[in-house]
DNA sequence: TGTAATTATGTCAAAAATGACATATATTGT
DNA sequence: ACAATATATGTCATTTTTGACATAATTACA
């Protein structure tokens, strides 16, 4: 998930300690990590919901079933783009995208 | 934006019509774009409330100011993961998302 | 005005993500 | 148990995205 870490000085120097630095980063990703979960089990129940397959899903977004088990496998190599593509394509609207963010995701029948 | 579109067939054919099938798939990308272009508004307001610059932004993240720059410009090939990592960088909450995700943006001093 | 700081734009090699495919493993209905 | 159907996992060539860099344009402030 990282990539040429610690690279810096592009201005100034220093701006932040290294130990608190490497603490922040890592706490961001732990969040992009738990939105991307959080976005993949709303995409499970949204996809069962409309009586979905992944194979169905897979050819409304013009992606393959293998990538959208991924998507919903949680695979770390997969981005928040096609995450979310696979959502809108499953029917979900930009509201019930906003609802998924949030704290308690409710089961709707 | 699009990859290799039109391929279709993995099990069964046909499913969708062609051209309302050409509708979807251009709808759902628009979805996406607005939802950037929202997301990308909203870390400008973040980063200017903490009086960051966008050198400073791109150190906290571990990426470079032409990067945030671009980010914050709306450009197509920026992908959702860079822009929610910018805005997670410029310490925007989980519910702080979610809110720039709504329908009115509201812009608080 | 100048000049320092900030932001915008273009390019590119390297890195990451993608769709496709093969195939393994469930799951469901008979 | 069997056969469909659905989902999971691994690989890989191609496409997309990335950080870095140069440099232009803009803004702020003396």
């Amino acid at each position: 998930m990282n990539k040429t870490r610690l690279h810096k000085l592009q201005a100034a120097g220093w701006k932040v300690g290294s130990a608190s630095d490497f603490l922040k980063l890592s706490s961001e990703e732990i969040m992009l990590v738990e939105l991307k979960l959080s976005l993949a089990s709303a995409l499970k129940q949204a996809r069962a919901k409309r009586h979905l397959s992944q194979v169905d899903l897979a050819q409304r977004m013009g992606s393959s079933q293998s990538r959208v088990a991924k998507i919903e496998a949680g695979d770390p190599a997969v981005s928040l783009d096609l995450i979310v593509r696979a959502l809108f394509a499953a029917g979900v609207t930009r509201q019930e995208l906003q609802r998924a963010l949030g704290p308690k995701d409710k089961i709707a029948a």
